[in-house]
DNA sequence: CCCCGACTGGACTTGCTGGTCCATTTTCTC
DNA sequence: GAGAAAATGGACCAGCAAGTCCAGTCGGGG
């Protein structure tokens, strides 16, 4: 959706089997990314990986490396909202919050400390615009989640109708980035829970008067 | 404190002209790996800026690179609780922090899209625990502050008895930290002053009933 | 004042990595 | 089934950047 600017041109012409390679290519990077970090990873890690060859690295992704390490962040980006689905797009009631929370907390312990997004930003990010779209998109699609579920809440009367959703949706967000980015530090979730329970907890407290810790 | 193993046989044979020639180094190193960030800096970047010849590098950091890089990282770390100062140590009254919190946001908004730990962290990061240490100990020092200034809150009577001073710093942190990030990425501020503010929006709620956004 | 060790300069080596090139095989299309 | 286009293999190249080395200067303590 980002990266179909440049090199569209190909997808049209890719049969079959060139289509599997290259979806082939992009996973396996995006494996070898996760384990040793995009700053060491070379592109022979990547072909041993793969079983592919040099010329197929370049045939597929014309304009090298960064190429396709930005094709890669599509690929990761688009699974962080997929990991979340469906409690993500139903988020009217405090169970599926719950449930969500819950889905966030055990997706990222589960990746640990292997931050595929953050690092890839960090390689390709000055370079190009291209990484920087790539990471705003998803924060806006993924606040503009968090905001709808908000409103939900608001039209079930379950948080205050005074609740600005954008900014409260704005700070979640910020808290599960946070949490997130300490635990990639630290290997430790706690910041991320922490972050996630004071959360909801604000918008529980802002209906009733006091705040349940 | 951290890279206090090492190499510090050789800080005590340091010459002050030694000594200044090594600051000069950090220093400089810091300003073009802000700049620039570290994937694309070399050693000759940090020589031109520093005015200094290869050998100086590597007679003032014999592990070469990889110890330049974690000796400015514990710089930069050091810079980002001095530079809260003297706000994050007292934090207890309303008033304060929210000049804490305008300190914060104006730190950051100046230093713009340039990310001195956390490129320096992904680069350094995985390859020993030495970046990871310096990071930690970072957290939890910023952390342990926040939970004092909520303690202080208490004692005031300003907040809630019931609150947990230390998941409310966990999740405060969390939030900056991860404003912080999506700053980088979107060059926009609104989530980092978000965290902030309904941060300490929920704090003022625990006391009073209801919350004012 | 002299001498040893700290300090500096910069040429040189070396390994690696992204990228190129062309020959060969496979696959689609007519 | 034949020709073209796509897919693949792998040798090869060029540049760059980290790290080495030694020769020369400086500086301070005895």
């Amino acid at each position: 959706m980002v990266e179909g600017r440049h090199a569209d041109v190909m997808q049209d012409s890719l049969t079959a089997k060139g289509r599997a390679t290259r979806a082939r290519i992009v996973e396996g990077a995006a494996g070898v990314l996760r384990e040793q970090g995009p700053a060491v990873t070379t592109l022979d890690d990547i072909r041993a990986r793969t079983g592919t060859s040099k010329s197929q690295l370049f045939h597929y992704f014309p304009q090298g490396k960064d190429q396709l390490l930005l094709a890669v962040a599509q690929f990761e980006a688009d699974r962080v909202l997929e990991d979340q689905q469906p409690h993500l797009g139903r988020l009217d009631t405090w169970e599926s919050w719950q449930e969500w929370r819950d889905a966030v907390v055990e997706r990222y312990e589960r990746q640990g400390d292997e931050c595929p997004l953050g690092s890839l930003f960090l390689q390709v990010g000055r370079s190009g615009p291209g990484a920087r779209a790539i990471v705003t998109e998803l924060m806006r699609q993924w606040q503009e989640d968090l905001a709808r579920g908000i409103r939900s809440l608001r039209e079930n009367g379950l948080v205050s109708p005074s609740l600005d959703a954008d900014r409260e949706a704005a700070a979640l967000l910020a808290g599960i980035q946070g949490g997130v980015t300490i635990m990639m530090s630290t290997g430790d979730s706690t910041h991320l829970k922490a972050a996630l329970d004071t959360a909801v907890a604000h918008l529980r407290a802002s209906l009733h008067g006091t705040a349940p810790v």
